[in-house]
DNA sequence: CAATGTTACTATCAAAACGAAACTAAGTCA
DNA sequence: TGACTTAGTTTCGTTTTGATAGTAACATTG
């Protein structure tokens, strides 16, 4: 990819994917919605390479999803907790999460809880605006004035 | 990415991940929601090498989300159009783009309207069980039954 | 105080994926 | 006949990945 055009790209979508568009980082986000911190929990959660782990969670951090926090000082020790913007990108996680337990839900399947009710949620990504459920209304994607 | 591991993955978020956890196949899927079908509009759109353009449509179209309709018969010739699961993957797009819009949307950008108000959607996911927004209440991930 | 364990990495290297450019195949149009 | 269109494939050099092993700083155990 080249991510210095997308980056510059005006569609948001795209510029969210410069930088997240990437296997291994939306599961590391997700583990760490889990509540997951440490390196070796992201590894040993994940199956990750050590290599690819230290450079994803480097991007995540650059990005500013993840922040790193010292736990400990001796032995100094860091962990990584989702930052605002790193726990913002749940409502994602969670659409991804229903899609596929929509269309890839054969065999035993995690299921997210409401932790108040203990009844399994039941995401649906509306419009604010209009109340509508996303995709029972036409959208237009608008192209951005090019007086800049 | 261990493709295999991940399908078995009890996750639907890593399921879903498994094959479109990558940005090419994202943004082909939001070029065909915004009425893309050609493999040359896809090239055009994305600026994407035509080797990688191939790949990304064929696992595309063997995953369900896109489907090959000749629309030509003399020449023959083929477009790719959105499936039922296609389609619903539309609101991961739209949170994606949400999350981009508030945290990435310096600049011009994109933005999505609804046709018949003609004003900017808010996309935000809710939890239909609670109708709470996603993101106010605690959830809990809960593994499934190991007794297959 | 030496040996072992823990945590968070880095180094190395082969294999796979990517990206750019040129080329092909099947047909249409003038 | 020759140019054009569409949907790709071929080739090849670069980049990224994934697996395995090793390192650095400190704590713990005997």
């Amino acid at each position: 990819m080249n991510d210095k055009n997308i980056c510059a790209d005006p569609c948001p979508i795209a510029r969210c994917l410069a930088f997240l568009g990437d296997t291994w980082s939306l599961l590391i986000l997700r583990d760490a919605h889990i509540g997951l911190t440490r390196f070796d929990q992201f590894r040993k959660s994940l199956g990750i390479a050590p290599t690819i782990l230290t450079r994803r969670l480097a991007t995540l951090t650059e990005e500013g999803m993840l922040e790193k926090r010292l736990y400990s000082e001796r032995p100094p020790r860091e962990e990584y907790v989702l930052t605002a913007a790193g726990r913002d990108f749940l409502p994602v996680l969670i659409m991804i999460g229903a899609w596929g337990h929509q269309y890839r839900g054969e065999g035993p399947l995690v299921h997210i809880q409401d932790v108040e009710t203990g009844e399994d949620i039941k995401p649906v990504a509306i419009d604010a605006v209009t109340g509508a459920v996303i995709g029972t209304r036409s959208l237009r994607f608008v192209m951005p004035e090019s007086d800049g």
